[in-house]
DNA sequence: AGAAGATATGTTATAATGTAACAACCCCTT
DNA sequence: AAGGGGTTGTTACATTATAACATATCTTCT
């Protein structure tokens, strides 16, 4: 937990705009609860922020802890609930491996997403999935509706730190 | 929970010869045990033909279930501890999905297994994982070690069932 | 504007999952 | 038999998550 500079700081591994990418990711999610007629709440949108600006995977109860922090709700569904609507609209992504939550990187397309997950630093990084299990599934005649898809290992700043 | 023939239960979405799997397994787990000088101690085989016999995921308070109803222990620490051993072993993975364990079907070769789980019969099936992340990974110059790679869905049985 | 219905939030209480820490035991070697 | 490594037993607790119901807010229709 340290990573709240304005601007520059890494997404996933690379350099960004983090400002503007807070901005568009708001914009987006604005643009996208209107076309679609669902309620973009402060609590919502304020649960939207706060991984936004963190941009790492936070757990619920980290997020709760703000919320509490900020007089926005102190009691575990109130995150729960929010977390679930932004991860049904696609603005957040579950990581499973580390019961964590963190905003996606391209809220405005539909895509399944894949995750590196760096087990010295807990950065993680958003990629783009390929067809994980090729025709096995077409094969065996199982219809896939969802995919998880999460590498653990290390991010290229740990590997020079001499991790073993 | 309800699949407990002696033979040509389902492995995944295809017939097979349950019990032969099963002896099978627990062979290749005493063999490999051996090789690796650790102990394939009673609770750690009990657990794993636990997870043999049912051929589903288990979660761990499942498992320590039975080995309490079976005077093997009670307490959380004993089913987890055992799990752990299991899964550092190969003999068994971890569904992140669903905090849940299931029975390697592969112990004997090193592989990146791949779950395809169906949500309406909560079936598991093993599969072979192809690269999820194609070079994304090795663009960014992250160092994968481990990937969780979890499909969800429908299997061809639930299909036919209608499931929408 | 006002009422009805749907949606969202607040709260209580508890369920489900997982682990730290230490004591006791077992087996093997010295 | 003493010591050491590994395993198990147990206590106690931490973390993650949800059901259920009351209240509030928004939306739509008249």
């Amino acid at each position: 937990m340290a990573r709240h500079d304005t601007s520059a700081t890494p997404l996933g591994f690379a350099a960004h705009d983090h400002s503007a990418c807070q901005s568009a990711a708001l914009a987006t999610a604005d643009r996208l609860c209107a076309a679609r007629g669902v309620q973009f709440t402060p609590v919502r949108r304020r649960v939207l922020e706060i991984l936004l600006e963190s941009h790492e995977a936070l757990g619920a109860y980290d997020v709760l802890a703000r919320l509490d922090a900020e007089g926005m709700g102190s009691k575990p569904p109130v995150a729960y609930r929010a977390l679930a609507f932004l991860v049904d609209q696609g603005f957040v992504h579950r990581i499973e491996r580390l019961n964590a939550f963190i905003a996606c990187t391209a809220p405005d397309e539909t895509h399944s997403p894949a995750f590196m997950i760096c087990r010295a630093c807990g950065t993680v990084a958003e990629a783009r999935a390929l067809k994980p299990l090729g025709d096995s599934a077409a094969r065996s005649g199982f219809r896939i509706e969802q995919t998880v898809i999460e590498a653990e290992g290390l991010c290229p700043d740990c590997q020079k730190g001499a991790q073993p």
